[in-house]
DNA sequence: CTGAATCACTACATTGACTGCATTAATACA
DNA sequence: TGTATTAATGCAGTCAATGTAGTGATTCAG
């Protein structure tokens, strides 16, 4: 990697950095971008070189994160059933969460500021949105005769939706982060199978 | 109805009105709301007392729509199981919208306003995280026992995230209404039941 | 090793969404 | 009629985001 290269990631980090620590202090819509820029010691306009927008510095390597766990869908283990593999994928995507975000503090308290931002909250839910549509497909492609466009989103919405509302659910409790990923697994068991269960017969 | 309500109704009836024409003369982000506000023939300051944002024009009756169907989680047949609750639920929910929104075609247009602009897209799903956080306490409510708060989340995330994913695609393609609504309830039906039945066995 | 091309970064100007504040004029009401 | 509301306004200002033009440090070709 490149000299070019190393310093941009560096003025990355820095404006990461400054953000994170200004929104801890003053919270998220009371900093502004310009102070953000000045605290990194660039120009704003260097922060929109990075950053789309100033919610975009949020959820810097979710979608990283994202594309890693739609790989999963793309390889289904020979007879592997639709269930097994929906669980098998999303039990993945939360361990690697669980370990690798919420343990150390850093991404947990990122997941906390997400939740409590409304903002932040609308963007989230979008990224999810188009992250459940490349699902949708990857899954589709696995199951060519058995799923239609409509009923493989109807799968994937249900599960991501499920997983997505018990984290909400749990973060803005402020669960440690087992409970969360708990939470999580549990969710992702309820949607694949069956309500019945839940209430006695 | 005193005069003062039904004017400051007609006023932001003629704001909608303006947005809704000129949205799909020149596309939403290429209207700024000084012209709404001109075809409107209001001040801008005026259109801001009528909405919050820019965005909120376009969901202007979604809420009351949804507080509608909340209702009908507070009052489960004797008896009745979670699941019959959550499909009777849903159900209404998709025929009065259908019935209402979809089939006058002003509705139908705004829904795919809505499914083609990101920042729209953004501010439903919230609108939508909203509503399912009150539905989900509505259910808690309606089975005490069986539900904790978890639980209750992902029962409703899950439903509520397989029809939404299901009416996105739907629309997009353009399907004519009635297609919509299928597909909403279809994956209803999917996300209350079991995945496994798709596969054969 | 040198000149040219590339690219991160900057300064400046501008647009457009949104807010606070003070004011006006039309309704409501006693 | 006189007084209180309140929808609507004008204006000044904040802040996010974008376009333009330019500078200087790296990269690379010859």
């Amino acid at each position: 990697m490149g000299l070019r290269e190393r310093k941009k990631r560096r003025t990355r980090e820095a404006l990461i950095t400054a953000a994170m620590g200004l929104f801890r202090s003053q919270g998220y819509e009371q900093t502004t971008v310009a102070q953000i820029a000045a605290a990194a010691e660039v120009s704003v306009r260097t922060f929109f070189l990075h950053f789309p927008a100033k919610e975009d510095l949020v959820m810097a390597e979710v979608s990283e994160r994202v594309a890693l766990g739609v790989r999963v869908f793309e390889q289904p283990l020979p007879g592997e059933h639709l269930t097994d593999l929906l669980l098998r994928a999303v039990n993945q995507m939360i361990t690697h969460t669980g370990d690798t975000d919420l343990v150390s503090g850093v991404a947990y308290s990122r997941v906390q500021l997400i939740v409590s931002v409304p903002d932040l909250q609308a963007r989230m839910l979008r990224r999810l949105a188009e992250a459940q549509a490349l699902i949708a497909d990857a899954l589709r492609r696995a199951y060519p005769e058995a799923l239609d466009p409509i009923a493989a989103a109807a799968v994937v919405g249900s599960v991501v939706g499920a997983v997505t509302a018990a984290a909400a659910v749990s973060v803005s409790r402020e669960d440690p982060p087992e409970r969360v990923v708990a939470a999580m697994r549990r969710a992702a068991g309820l949607a694949v199978g069956d309500f019945r269960a839940l209430i006695g017969q």
